[in-house]
RNA sequence: CGGGGCGUAGCUCAGCUUGGUUAGAGCGCGUGCCUUGGGAGCACGAGGUCAGCGGUUCAAAUCCGCUCGCCCCGACCA
């Protein structure tokens, strides 16, 4: 493509209403614009960036045995009633009349649709496995569109769902997704990680997340630097102290303060001077085991920068029923509500659970069980603690559980998450399998995303510096930029367009700056729009040579003019040997 | 949904506090000259519903009210 006839225009000034440096870097190089919030037109350069990404993740997933499909984007509203999402996801969808009055909705996701077309189609074990994917937009009203394509209201996704006889069945696909996943992000040159993460509303009892340590993203997880465990903040457990305190009653040093008014954590660190690791929350939860029991009461203890995980919490109680302790629990019991603290205290079957963190508190912070009064000068010695536990969520500093060394917290961006579904939507929809042993069976099924256009996003964000977008060659627009430096020169012109020519001949795709601009302005376009190879054609022809480049280094080599072809083959080939999996 | 910011030329912004010529600059755009290895120079020119609606006033980009749009922080996020 000749860049004089390229729609496309670059801009030197930052536009005011972008931050994200992937951001700010699409918008100025001309590959998208903005429509409207969260909505952008994709221009003949990020069109191309995003068929290229569209490119690699179809041949992995179908490396995987699974098939393309393309569903609707229009949704008959019945579909989505049927698994109770029409009102679920209400306040993220795009809802519709038609001119009958008929509802519809902008698809948000596609599992109603494909069971649907699933149940359809299989009847038997025979027919199973079998996996569906589609490369297809997505629309979601967000409640804060953010980042350009980081987080927008219509947007492409690639979804894929699988369908299975069994459980281990589902294990081994699941396994292969998330192998084709590593792969995908691995040739577009991104450093991804596939964090475990809680499955959420959805389901299922494993997900993992795929993320890329990103300063503009909007996640965060825990990773260990030393030995390379990573989670995120909901799942990720903490190493337990080598010693756990015991306890040696109560001193006399204790000293009771008056704190009119300030229960919240936050008020008592301005009013006390210290800091939120200097407290112990004292919590009061209530559980049962089963629906036909009690319900029994436990004291919870965290540090006071922690927040309690109740996943963890419910799992070590042995309970699906946790909740916080209402007011009316507190009267009952005889406590005082932002008050209540573990010293002294004893409520004879009442257990005291203590999260890890409080193990290491220093003359800390507690309650006193008296309105308006706190304790300060506490040691855990001097709790009274029935059972030490993992039951807070990890930060940043937390022991690593496999190896002890400190945790980090890295803010990223979710590029893809996938999740086993069990059988909730087959049960939903119908969509059974007569099994071998001639009984009807719900499909097992599992469903795997792929943020296809918030990837153009993570690739910028990975790959700039200070003038511009750095592509990697897999997903760059064009794989070979020739600046022609100054157009008007005849020389310079035709050595250019034979090279143009010659490279294309060549299988190679090639952008060429034949524009009758200052030499300024195509190497600042050249920088900002990151083609990987560069070629000018200027000055050293006088001499025979032209000089070859890479943007990420800029390193000129200068090479006779009819070694040109062959030396940007070479590099061409070269930076794609670097992505291959 | 809570908090904050912004809306004036294609873009980035001044002007608004304290109302008063024909609403400005830089970049970009057009024409001509000049220039061709890092966003050059000179000259001329085009380009505006000052987001919209209403109010106050002799007079509104400027003051007041409402509405709309966009961004950021938080909450939320299969």
């Amino acid at each position: 493509m000749r860049a004089s006839q390229l729609f496309f225009k670059t801009s030197k000034e930052k536009p005011s209403d972008a931050t994200a440096i992937s951001h700010v870097l699409l918008i100025r190089g001309g590959f998208i614009s903005q429509l409207t919030s969260g909505i952008y037109n994709f221009l003949p350069l990020g069109f191309r960036v995003l068929k290229k990404i569209w490119r690699i993740i179809e041949e992995e997933m179908d490396r995987t045995g699974a098939q393309e499909l393309l569903m609707p984007a229009l949704h008959p509203k019945e579909l989505w009633e049927i698994t109770g999402r029409w009102d679920l996801m209400d306040d993220i969808m795009f809802k519709l009349q038609d001119r009958s009055g008929r509802w519809h909705v902008l698809g948000t996701t596609h599992e109603e649709i494909i069971t649907w077309i699933v149940s359809q189609w299989v009847r038997s074990w025979r027919d199973l496995p079998v996996a569906l994917y589609q490369i297809q937009v997505k629309f979601r009203d967000e409640p804060r569109p953010r980042g350009g394509l980081l987080r927008g209201r219509e947007f492409i996704m690639k979804d894929l769902y699988s369908f299975h006889t069994s459980w281990e069945d589902l294990n081994e696909y699941y396994d292969k997704v998330h192998r084709a996943y590593l792969r995908c992000f691995k040739r577009m040159g991104l450093e991804v990680y596939a964090v475990e993460a809680h499955s959420g509303a959805i389901g299922g009892d494993v997900s993992h997340e795929f993320m890329l340590i990103s300063e503009s993203g909007e996640d965060k997880f825990l990773k260990c630097d030393s030995c390379g465990y990573i989670a995120s903040m909901e799942i990720a457990s903490v190493h337990p102290p080598k010693e756990l305190p015991t306890y040696k009653g109560e001193p006399e040093s204790l000293k009771k303060v008056h704190t009119p008014g300030f229960t919240s954590v936050e008020d008592l660190v301005k009013f006390l001077g210290k800091t939120s690791k200097d407290f112990i929350k004292t919590m009061l939860y209530k559980y049962r085991g089963s629906e036909d029991e009690d319900y029994h009461y436990v004291i919870v203890l965290v540090r006071g920068d922690k927040e309690v995980n109740e996943i963890k919490l419910s799992k070590f109680l042995g309970s699906s029923s946790l909740e916080m302790a209402s007011p009316e629990d507190f009267q009952r019991l005889g406590l005082v509500l932002g008050y209540i603290g573990p010293v002294g205290l004893d409520l004879s079957d009442i257990k005291v659970i203590a999260d890890y963190s409080i193990a290491t508190v220093r003359d800390g912070v507690v309650g006193a069980n008296e309105r308006d009064y706190h304790l300060v000068g506490v040691n855990p010695e001097n709790i009274k603690v029935d059972s030490w536990a993992d039951i807070s969520n990890a930060s940043e500093g937390d022991p690593c559980p496999k190896c002890g060394s400190p945790m980090k917290v890295y803010p990223s961006i979710e590029l893809g998450h996938i999740f086993k579904l069990g059988t909730k939507y087959s049960e939903a929809m119908k969509a059974y399998f007569t099994d071998r042993d001639g009984k009807s069976k719900p499909i097992i099924m599992g469903c795997y995303g792929i943020g296809v256009t918030r990837l153009i996003s993570a690739v910028v964000e990975q790959y700039h510096d200070e003038d511009g977008i750095i592509w990697p060659i897999t997903v760059a627009p064009y794989e070979v930029l020739i600046l022609t430096v100054n157009a008007r020169d005849e020389n310079q012109r035709k050595v250019s367009e034979d090279l143009y020519k010659k490279l294309q001949g060549e299988g190679i795709e090639v952008l060429w700056d034949d524009r009758d601009e200052t030499p300024g302005v195509k190497f600042k376009d050249a920088d900002l729009i990151g083609i990987p190879v560069r070629v000018v054609i200027g000055s050293k022809l006088k001499e025979g040579k032209v000089e070859v480049s890479l943007r990420r280094d800029r390193e000129k080599i200068f090479v006779p003019v009819e070694e040109g072809v062959s030396k940007v083959k070479e590099l061409v080939k070269s930076l794609k040997k670097e992505l291959e999996v």
